[in-house]
DNA sequence: TACTGGTACATAGTGACACCGAATACCGGT
DNA sequence: ACCGGTATTCGGTGTCACTATGTACCAGTA
């Protein structure tokens, strides 16, 4: 993809994988393979697994080992209470976001 | 505001401000205002300013310079051609990020 | 005169984040 | 023994918004 999309999904990335997260737990080799097939050709694997590193890191998930049957270990994450208030605000600051967005869209032409 | 705007504005910031463009020529002080007046509390005037550069050196922007009467000289960018080609990436590049969301928001609750 | 405040632009340094490239590890099939 | 798919990790890079500060111009006022 172009770098446009490179510097948009910086802070939104994170909102769909929390979202992601908040309907059901997953690891992240099947978030990014996820993503793929929605559209974002070129999801950098290293940076999902970045991006999981720290959302645990600040208590948003929890974490559990889960051995796989075709290779290493996975690490499956779950959305915790405190991620999902978290991603109430992501969603707000996205529709102030949009909003914003879609007036000048329409205004702008 | 929170951390959460500020890194969901990189890369949007840049197209919000090419929008503004497309209607009317502007300059930085004066896009500043509006941002705020828009809900964008507390964008800092040194990152228009930065942007308004950057846009500048890549050419999506023509300039003038233009005396105020009530402070320094004013420059004022309008969108030339290749702004508004890139502009139209934008668009394309923000429906694509804001259709996945929305999909989310709805599967995702 | 000196001081304040609004207008207008510029810039050095910081932190956060997506990207790239490479490495590691486990396993099944050929 | 080797390759390819599964699965995670990590160091280094570039970009961008933010902070903080500084410069400059002008009008009003004490």
């Amino acid at each position: 993809m172009g770098k446009q999309v490179t510097e948009m999904l910086k802070g939104t990335l994170e909102g769909i994988v929390l979202a992601i997260l908040s309907g059901r737990a997953a690891y992240g080799y099947e978030i990014t393979a996820w993503l793929r097939d929605q559209g974002f050709s070129d999801i950098a694997e290293g940076t999902v697994y970045a991006l999981l590193v720290r959302i645990e890191q600040r208590g948003l998930v929890d974490v559990e080992k889960v051995p796989s049957e075709k290779g290493p270990p996975r690490k499956v994450y779950s959305l915790n209470a405190q991620g999902r208030e978290y991603l109430e605000e992501f969603w707000r600051t996205w529709s102030f976001l949009s909003e914003r967005l879609e007036q000048l869209r329409e205004g702008g032409e």
